[in-house]
DNA sequence: CTGACTACTATGTATTGCTATATATATTGC
DNA sequence: GCAATATATATAGCAATACATAGTAGTCAG
């Protein structure tokens, strides 16, 4: 018989599995609103309930990867303070992705509605 | 300069993801409904839109890691017609960790709802 | 016997998110 | 002028584990 693991631990599990792919989303739609940065994503969403231990390390392989996939352009700007800063913009096909990525995310939800009004046999 | 991928891979690989840990709330949705046994979720589900392709051996897997961590329970039926089937209903813990994800689920659709507002410097 | 129904598993692999660390620039304190 | 700190970007390596493919096997109906 094998030990059940505590709630939070299949909880805990379950939410890190569910953060898959949802962060790509997340930065594309957070790019779709306006040019930003890395430390500026990081600091931003470090402040949304859940996301308190998000790390520069899970923000920036995702923007890179954006970037390699075409969804996103990069530029340096030397700011009148502090180091420089790169900036993310979305292109026209990351736009389209997103939408595409919403559209899905839409339609995962009304599965789920469905499924809880599924009748019993 | 790397190769970029075609909108259509883009997407591919990212829904790929996004279904991830979904399944299992998905499957607990259903159960809540009330019990139902595997190849019953698996026939339901194929006609739900975005979900085609869905296999067995998605479901079942998923169906006794639920079991393993106490959130169904299963039991044969024996049917008046055809094989007998296994039938999985949620445990009170079941229950509460639906509950829990949902919860997840809603934050990080606002989350993503907050990010596409945000200002741009 | 064939076909429909039902359950299950073995294996592969792709991928992610996280930890930790390295690097560079600007600012501040002294 | 120099050390310490804050800001900012980047990557190497890792553990996890979920999903998909494909294939096995058993039960019942006609």
């Amino acid at each position: 018989m094998p030990e059940q693991p505590a709630i939070d631990t299949i909880l805990e599990r379950w939410s890190s599995q569910a953060r898959k792919g949802y962060f790509e989303m997340l930065m594309l739609a957070r790019l779709q609103a306006g040019r930003a940065y890395g430390y500026q994503i990081v600091a931003a969403l470090k402040q949304a309930p859940g996301f308190e231990n998000l790390a520069e390390g899970t923000v920036y392989p995702v923007l890179t990867r954006m970037k390699n996939d075409g969804l996103v352009t990069a530029e340096w700007v030397a700011e009148n303070t502090g180091p420089p800063r790169k900036y993310y913009t979305t292109t026209p096909l990351g736009a389209k992705v997103l939408t595409a990525m919403k559209t899905v995310w839409n339609r995962m939800g009304d599965v789920l509605d469905a499924q809880s009004k599924a009748e019993t046999p």
